[in-house]
DNA sequence: CTGTTAGCGCATTCAA
DNA sequence: TTGAATGCGCTAACAG
């Protein structure tokens, strides 16, 4: 497919090429007639500017990076979906690059797909802050999905903190008083938020009790942690995310034990499955689209130079279906 | 983040920057200690060539397309992370477009994207045949999915006619003489292979009657056609896909009807979630990630001067689960 | 083996 | 208003 360039665009119209380019442009300064002329060229010839050559000497892609920990994960593929959906609204492309959860290799993923485009915006929720505060000046500008405030750089999370102390609110709501928290990825920046927030809870009501117990981020994880729930006495189980509740929900119910009448599970996202499991799953429902239109928003923001919201956090909502219920007595 | 560039390291090592373009293409012809110098001077000045300018120049971006026209499908979500996994591991990223289903927007969406890549990837189930021949030459090098054999492009398909004709046999074996099918998409490829499969086994045995019943292709859709098969009297029902055979299976159950005692329903993809629902979904199983894997494999071919396979096959595996049991007498 | 030169295709100074 | 140069950063002929 040899594609024509400005050069026979301008040949053909009898013209220079600068004034192609003028054209092509919407530059006004070209007479009418000339425009014309030229524009009926182009047409004929099925010209339009080599993306490349425009990119090398604009300094700019019309493309973002998004960095994901793992493509499998439902919430990241909402998260992507909401932001390709933003961006391409705004004629920019998205490369993806999954990092497959290589947490060492993060960086360099983020590093080297940046080089290809005008910006990243990062899901890393395992990175050590620290390493996070070497990176993101080298690939700016950036936006860091589901982090804290991060110096410098635009944030967007889903409040995580919240979304637990609402699902323990209503878990104690109906009577529940020793919990299982089933902890998902170590040290990741919304484990941290869940965490702390049971801590506050515990500190509320002293009557509180919640046993961590730790497990992984996905389904089969959650059902290996089963047993492990079962023999802590608790009532009712936190999990991680609606994958590690599935996990755990079809494996105690293969053990015999009625959920939610034996034991109440929630998990948190709200993955489209969720309302489909038996029974459906109690959950926070973490708006993952409207993150990745968020991260857009702020992206571009910063890219046409304007003033990006700094700290953007969005409350997830308790949806409470059919998998919590009353503590047995 | 001012990058250095090529001549500034020439400059630092004191060679010019052919030498330096050499050494950082691993051209052998430079001399060993030169060579050295050169990628300790490119090292310390964290140097690496900037690729769009690489890209401009040699005519290839290392970036392929993948055009999928719905990012919320777990099938579409399933090949993307196939591929995508694929084209990093060869040192390819992955530009991703959306359609959103908007067909008539596909081919300018193709070629726009194309510009910007070595080649696509494409997965537009919908796109009528004419169209998809006109469009091929345009964006070549590509790579088809889950279309017919095309001529000069390769193609990836999962095998639906086998698929079909696999569940209606597991149907019919459990005595089933009626059944519901729910077409989806309208003029789909995938689409026409399961009609075809159904005719050949209507054809085979007059004793089965086959009621299609046209629903589109998401869970809604699913559900809404609920009515439509009981009404048919079917004592079976062949979703166009999981998503489709979830939102009957709810929406019937919560009718009162009990599956699969009352009804069987049985799906297409064998999504994450089909071995969740309750009861347990029958399903053909495609190897959604794989056929990525494979399409890559085609690409990569391509793109390398070789000769991809052309028309590779795969076929979906019958996977009976709880959602399918005897018809009731 | 190394340096010089010429583009890749385009946008944008600067003159005219 | 238009055209002629210049360069974005790099690779690859071509000489030496």
């Amino acid at each position: 497919m040899p594609r024509a360039k400005i050069t026979e665009v301008a040949r053909e119209a009898g013209v220079s090429l600068s004034t192609v380019s003028r054209v092509m442009n919407g530059n006004p300064t070209v007479d009418a007639a000339l425009a014309e002329r030229v524009r009926e060229v182009a047409a004929r010839l099925g010209y339009s500017a080599n993306p490349l050559a425009r990119s090398l000497v604009l300094g700019r892609t019309q493309t973002i990076s998004v960095v994901v920990p793992d493509l499998a994960n439902p919430t990241f593929q909402a998260i992507l979906r909401g932001l390709s959906h933003a961006a391409s609204k705004d004629g920019y492309h998205v490369l993806i690059s999954d990092t497959e959860e290589r947490v060492e290799d993060e960086q360099e993923i983020a590093v080297t797909t940046r080089r290809r485009t005008d910006g990243v915006i990062l899901c890393a929720p395992r990175l050590p802050q620290d390493e996070l505060s070497a990176l993101l000046p080298a690939i700016g500008p950036a936006v860091v999905i589901n982090r804290p405030p991060q110096p410098e750089v635009p944030t967007v999370s889903a409040d995580y903190g919240v979304a637990t102390a609402g699902l323990i609110a209503h878990l104690q709501s109906l009577g529940h008083r020793r919990l299982a928290f089933l902890s998902g990825a170590v040290r990741s920046a919304s484990g941290e938020a869940r965490r702390r927030a049971i801590a506050a809870a515990s500190d509320a009501d002293p009557a509180l009790e919640v046993v961590e117990i730790s497990a992984g981020v996905d389904f089969d994880s959650g059902a290996a942690a089963a047993d492990a729930v079962l023999a802590s006495g608790a009532t009712a189980a936190l999990a991680f995310n609606d994958l590690v509740a599935m996990g755990l929900l079809s494996a105690v119910t293969s053990r015999g034990v009625r959920v939610p009448d034996d034991l109440s599970i929630a998990g948190f996202d709200d993955i489209p499955f969720s309302a489909y499991t038996s029974p459906p799953l109690t959950t926070a429902s973490v708006p993952a689209a409207d993150l990745g239109e968020r991260a857009w928003a702020a992206m571009h923001a910063l890219l046409s130079g304007g003033e990006p919201e700094t700290d953007v956090t969005l409350a997830p909502q308790i949806v409470v279906r059919a998998s919590t219920a009353p503590a047995a007595h």
